[in-house]
DNA sequence: ATGAAAGCGCTAACAT
DNA sequence: ATGTTAGCGCTTTCAT
């Protein structure tokens, strides 16, 4: 485990008598090295140990590149953003690309800070969700010329590609859904409004009240809810009202459970009807099974690491605004009748 | 969003009237610069737009530190893959490190490419989930003085850091647990035996058995459930052996999830009792909860990298293997009687 | 307190 | 087919 100093193209160089540029093309699988001198020059690396620097390779190189893109999402340990950075890192792989990944945690500084970071190492583009209503800092980035695609959340600014998902138009779905089931009072619960995905679901959640000709109830709409306790809270105040709601739309994955646990400690899991935005494991196996807005998370990952790589080669077509389509999967609590 | 050049040292040195040198000593904040110069450097970088580029600062200081580590997990979908990376996330941000992640799947191939890759790229250090059964690349990356710090699984090679959970001293304690509750047919489900962690925890089911003096029934006992369909599988073979188990211990997540989805299916989810290895999200929701086996999976990945940045500071102590307590959380499945 | 020169490990742009 | 020279953006070393 001794600290020996890594060799470099120039040891290699020594050992197999020719000269650095000669390795360099060898290294790099180049034209201009004749089979025996490669084969020296392989032997020479292979018996040194030598493994090529990247660092040094990309800071001279003219395209600069660090075979490195930055991923920076809100909490790489929230189901939903970890199953995206899979799928990020999966197409990301196939470029033999590695991902350099962080966790804002929706707040602006700490969203500045990795934004820096990244830059700082050069990386040759980003996949970014946006921190809620902060969106200056990646302005500021995107405008310096780093090639960057927001997922989950489009641009507040222009010039920039961002995949999304249908989040209106499914909300819309899942709440005509409950309102053809015979429900008049359905409650909107949600995650902070400053994020987009909130607003658009509270719009679909409205659109869908319209659409079936409900009046909008303003004491059964909960916004801002930022974790399950929060949800819960909520859950329980939206139930003491009166007429009480006969179904709950949570708009986000943590405010489902949060609100799925006051319904069960009440006992009413079987009387509300309820329907939760983003799928979640075992959601299946609850009783009742959980319906939800089914989000295609591998699409999510594969397309904006695919935006990433166009413009990291150069593409210079209108920024894309891609929209993956959502799913309505109907398990059992989206079909309780009131 | 035009492309133009990143601005340099050199460029900030033209603005300022001052020398390369002078600008690297303010933009690193070391003395040798007066206060004046430094605050001309200071505006000339900031109307520039300069930002300091590490891949070069690396390259050339003598520490040849990139401030940056790799991490190697399985699957970083997998929530407790997902768990651990915020985990070390969290403690390498307290040191202005920021992480390159990569799954490998269980794949030795992957393991190897995805090690080299980062090697390429001279991370400082690596916290590394072991491929089962296959640590030679491991070993030879160790071997070349990277620092690196197995987590989950302990190195097979010696001078290496580890950080492991008590995986048979609280799996012996799961089926105590059971045989106290008067359970003398136990089941065991686990993944693929190549894997310490299984092996581990069979161990420590066998144990609990010996202790509780009950007798192994070999019929009883399926490994190398590799995903929640094999477990299914298992699960659906082993409720068809007579006597019947009347109690299941899974020893990993999935294959918990597995179990639990035969045990709904045949109704037998109230008269079977079930203890499964990792906590998942929503285990408390299911009826019964589910009882399982915690691990501290915050605290693993923050000692993890604590270890890392200590070897990477130059720590040459003897190599620490560091064991994280589990904790049996009592939630209805595993109280059960028979 | 400041700077000039050299060089990290590699590749670009020319040689030969 | 191979080599030489320069230089990427920065830090080191040694001047002044």
């Amino acid at each position: 485990m001794d600290e020996r100093r890594e060799p470099t193209m120039r040891d290699v160089a020594a050992l197999a008598r020719v000269s650095v540029k000669t390795v360099s093309r060898v290294v790099n699988g180049l034209p201009g090295a004749g089979p025996e001198v490669a084969e020296r020059v392989r032997a020479a690396a292979r018996s040194l140990g030598y493994r090529p620097n990247l660092t040094a390779s990309s800071l001279r190189r003219s395209d600069k590149r660090s075979a490195t893109i930055g991923v920076l999402f809100e909490d790489l340990s929230n189901p939903f953003d970890s199953a995206l950075l899979r799928a990020v890192e999966d197409r990301a792989r196939q470029n033999g690309v590695l991902v350099l990944a962080g966790s804002s945690e929706d707040e602006p500084h700490l969203q500045r800070e990795l934004l820096e970071s990244l830059a700082t190492r050069r990386v040759d583009g980003m996949v970014v969700m946006a921190v809620g209503g902060h969106q200056d800092a990646l302005q500021q980035e995107r405008e310096r010329g780093t090639p960057m695609v927001l997922v989950d959340r489009p641009p507040t600014f222009g010039g920039t590609d961002s995949v999304t998902t249908t989040n209106r138009d499914s909300s819309r779905e899942a709440v005509l859904h409950l309102a053809e089931l015979g429900h008049r009072h359905i409650a909107f619960l949600g995650d902070r409004q400053t994020l987009w995905t909130s607003q658009e679901r509270y719009t679909g959640y409205l659109e869908g009240l319209a659409h079936a000709g409900l009046k909008l109830r303003e004491d059964l709409v909960r916004t801002d809810l930022k974790g399950p306790d929060a949800a819960e809270r909520a859950t329980a105040e939206l139930l003491a009202r009166d007429p009480r709601p006969t179904a709950l739309f949570t708009a986000q994955n943590l405010v489902t459970v949060g609100a799925m646990r006051v319904l069960r400690a009440r006992d009413l899991h079987q009387r509300v009807a309820l329907i939760g935005f983003d799928d979640f494991p075992l959601a299946d196996m609850l009783q009742p099974a959980v319906t939800v807005v089914r989000q295609d998370v591998p699409a999510l990952g594969r397309k904006a690491a695919e935006l990433v790589f166009a413009r990291i080669e150069g593409d210079t077509s209108p920024p894309v605004h891609a929209v993956v389509p959502a799913t309505l999967v109907r398990r059992g609590s989206g079909e309780i009748r009131p």
